[in-house]
DNA sequence: TCTATTTGATATGATCTATAACGATTATCA
DNA sequence: TGATAATCGTTATAGATCATATCAAATAGA
């Protein structure tokens, strides 16, 4: 019993209005004493030395701006990631870009399915191997791709630079990256 | 058309195995020329520079941490942080507590639901506003707090600090809180 | 050959995220 | 005051994401 929400619940999502002021006309509650009640932000505490939450929080708003900036041709980070894959590992099978990237095969099938409906990507039977598909880009693929890669440099990771410093940048990816491989 | 996967897709999940020997009997692949076949590991390329890909897999790796130090606990990241909300600030209602976590307010119903049916919390109406329910925890919530707070610092935080340096994991922080606040 | 493994795929379930709408209650304002 | 709008917790629902078991076809190993 007490079953547990699986096995990576976070209390973090997009968070569209954190502000206490919302909605039309402005409405300020004042109880009765005339003081301003509930007006006053909550305390994080000690959430903000948490790090899986803080972690959570920036991955939330680095997804939505990489959403927002390659919006015109319309990838996600999952695909984009694909997309890279595929460009820099020609001649690989399903389950190697799927493993490699942290997906399970079978929740990639339907993920190259909407890639090769829009030819961005081919499935191609293997003839070493008449199991296996070899994943290619088409044309369409590498010139999306290539779109993609000025979109996020010049909009997305521009910006963080920006934000950050460019030392810090690099600092910063460094981290997660030791985190993700020795964590 | 080319309707895409909502709006926060991304190729990176829990990651089992990346390593490229698997199963039993240890199989080698080893294509007619006597060469190794399929055993050199994809090239990563410009996903190592990629931040929304590192923040990912860092944030999995952290959260699956997270829950394993506090196991004995049953307390998914989400619910200690809401117990620690709950515990900073007294007296709030449900939607202040779950937007200030960027939860929506629906989704927080059942996750107290949870919480309520374990004693960790109670709802209590509200003599000022009889629509709203108060949030307070038990005795027994705050004990459980006190431990999960114990074994995160013990077990999971001090890990990182291991791992990247005290200086470190303060700039990490720091940044993490920036990209989240003003990106 | 016979058996075990691998590949892509299907089916399915649990969890997570998001929106619409409802009854009860409160706030606003003509 | 009375009518209307807004808010609170909730339900219902849908889509995304993540995970496991299983299958037929093909291959590998004995």
């Amino acid at each position: 019993m007490y079953r547990q929400n699986g096995v990576r619940a976070m209390a973090v999502s997009k968070v569209r209005a954190v502000s206490p002021q919302k909605g039309p006309r402005a409405v300020r509650k004042v109880s009765g004493n005339g003081q301003p009640a509930e007006a006053a932000p909550l305390q994080i505490g000690e959430l903000s030395e948490r790090l899986g939450y803080l972690l959570k929080r920036a991955q939330l708003r680095i997804f939505e701006d990489f959403i927002r900036c390659v919006e015109p041709l319309q990838l996600t980070p999952a695909q984009f990631s694909v997309l890279l894959l595929l460009e820099k590992n020609p001649g690989r099978n399903q389950t190697e870009i799927a493993t490699t990237l942290g997906i399970l095969r079978p929740n990639f099938v339907a993920m190259l399915d909407g890639l090769e409906s829009r030819e961005l990507c081919m499935r191609i039977r293997s003839t070493n191997d008449r199991r296996s598909h070899i994943l290619q880009l088409t044309d369409k693929g590498r010139a999306i791709l290539a779109r993609a890669k000025k979109l996020v440099a010049t909009k997305h990771e521009a910006r963080l630079s920006d934000l950050l410093g460019a030392d810090n940048r690099e600092a910063l990816l460094a981290m997660l990256d030791k985190i993700a491989r020795e964590f």
